[in-house]
DNA sequence: AGTATGCATGAATATATGTTCATGTAATCA
DNA sequence: TGATTACATGAACATATATTCATGCATACT
């Protein structure tokens, strides 16, 4: 009987808790959806794909670029996001694949 | 040039960020990483791995049984949890894999 | 320089989530 | 049946997160 104790360290808890938590809306699944479809979107673009406030909408945005999960590039008056790595699109084919959800 | 719209209804998009809610927590990510380890594990076992209040660790654990995460069985005096499926291991996983986490 | 467009930011508010504490209940054992 | 063990629950409180509104800043256009 080998003793049973948790093998992620509390700073590797606390990252994915972290990046986690910014995939957990529906919002912010939505953009992750739409950044699957083309590899980047100006902020405009995405605004008249989920019919949202622009300012939530740059909230939203601005979070996910805090955790890491967006990249951002501004180009003349437009600013574009795109996914910074494929992990989280991982994440979302996941669920999306589970017949559960 | 063909349009851009989300993929995902809104059910489905609720029911993935309620899900991936109840992963987003360092305490529950710890509690889903001891239930690869072991299929099933009683509430003290878990209490024990963890060090943290009986109560908490019940709250978080109702709260990952009532959004589908876990299963829960009585035997006598204990009562054991398992996880319901693989989808949310293999979200773990795939944070724990990704090297920039 | 003045105006319009595209986006960000901060404060205020609303809502959700986490934690603690006290207590309740179910099963077992003496 | 009374005590103990194992777990759940609810209310109160603390903290975090989401949303709105008003405003600011950067770039481009006239």
């Amino acid at each position: 009987m080998n003793s049973l104790q948790i093998r992620l360290d509390k700073k590797k808890l606390e990252r994915a808790a972290y990046v986690l938590k910014s995939v957990a809306h529906p919002i912010r699944i939505s953009i992750i959806d739409l950044l699957e479809q083309r590899d980047r979107l100006s902020v405009t673009e995405l605004q008249e794909a989920l019919h949202i406030e622009q300012s939530l909408l740059s909230h939203h945005l601005t979070n996910m670029r805090d955790k890491g999960v967006l990249d951002t590039k501004r180009e003349g008056k437009n600013v574009y996001y795109s996914l910074t790595d494929t992990t989280i699109s991982h994440i979302i084919e996941c669920i999306n694949g589970c017949r559960k959800f």
